[in-house]
DNA sequence: GTCTATATTCTGATAGAC
DNA sequence: GTCTATCAGAATATAGAC
């Protein structure tokens, strides 16, 4: 076996000072938006010095930014995909609901101001990739859960797409509700997908 | 009468740049928000410089983005007022789709983004008003809209305000799709009215 | 009212010491 | 690996001519 590292003891720590980086910029990128959050309220929060983030990314702000948003896609449908196969014989009110508490317990995913506010904020390429990616990752697979309880019976809705998407606001929906109402993000999350369920109508 | 206005045929012209200044502000903001919309954005829209904007706004962007950002809410208020009152006799579903036109011929009102993302960037005072603001001008008429379904019989969910967050996070989700979809977002949003009301299952 | 010119502040980025 | 120092450019804001 080689020694990868050479002067551990010199120039060492770290301290795992790149994964505190990422999960401290995915925090406050994913809440504030691209544009929002300056690399120096990011260094703050890690406690290290602005110029330090470019030893982890020489390409500065964007390619962090693309590094911990695709993180963050990759990280949600992993879960997502978990979620799904470990629920596929429930119901689909049991299936949503859980999918529900993985959502909330990531940092917030607001796919409308990604779209309209950070991605013209970031090269036409960048943009393409996690626009697509941020798709393949939440919105197709929760289409796929819409499509399954369609196929099943349960669900008459043919447009899934939309359905997922409408998922997902409601989502950030209980989420924000959460600052103005005593009640958790997961119950409101719960009652509207009862709502979405079975509607508003008294049966 | 007296005469306001001197010397109109000198310094004059402006020819409603006042007007089309708000109207383009408005627009760029609530596109993409408050930090990612640049002064000479504006003023490039405009068909002005972006020193010229201070004779209008003196104090500078965040007076001009308090200033549009009420302006589209008294709108938007009013229009709301106006439409609940004449369609007061009809049934929840046929209100909710006019809401949704009305929301829809507007400029986005996106809710998540202004808490999350505009308002840490404004002072605490202006962040207080334009929040409490936005939610006497949406939040709280459409709940009225809700609650009074509820009072008639048509609706049982009691939590109005969850439901009015919840329906513009709806507009915001048709209007976001419009994007990606062939279908226009009115269709998208009664579609979704419909299932808001009956629920996804089959009957 | 709108302009040009410029001051000021902020922010992303680079150089080089330790 | 992280720092200090600094730069370059962008963005907000001001001064003053027309």
């Amino acid at each position: 076996m080689v020694t990868w590292v050479t002067n551990v003891d010199l120039a060492a720590s770290g301290n795992g000072a790149r994964a505190r980086l990422l999960t401290v910029a995915e925090r406050l990128f994913s809440e504030r938006g691209y544009t929002a959050v300056t690399l120096r309220d990011i260094a703050n929060d890690v406690g290290i010095r602005q110029a330090s983030l470019y030893y982890y990314f020489p390409d500065g702000k964007e390619q962090l930014f693309v590094a911990v948003t695709e993180q963050g896609l990759i990280r949600v449908t992993t879960e997502l995909a978990q979620v799904a196969t470990e629920t596929s014989h429930r119901n689909l009110r049991e299936q949503l609901n859980c999918i529900a508490n993985v959502l909330l317990d990531q940092p917030p995913i607001d796919l409308a101001r990604m779209i309209r506010s950070d991605m013209p904020a970031i090269s036409r390429e960048h943009a393409e990739r996690l626009t697509r990616k941020a798709f393949e990752a939440l919105i197709e697979p929760l289409a796929r859960v819409f499509r399954a309880a369609r196929e099943r019976g349960e669900q008459r809705i043919e447009d899934d797409l939309l359905l997922a998407g409408w998922f997902l606001a409601m989502i950030e929906t209980a989420q924000i509700a959460e600052r103005f109402s005593p009640r958790s993000s997961a119950q409101m999350a719960s009652e509207m997908i009862a709502v979405l369920i079975d509607g508003v109508q008294p049966r």
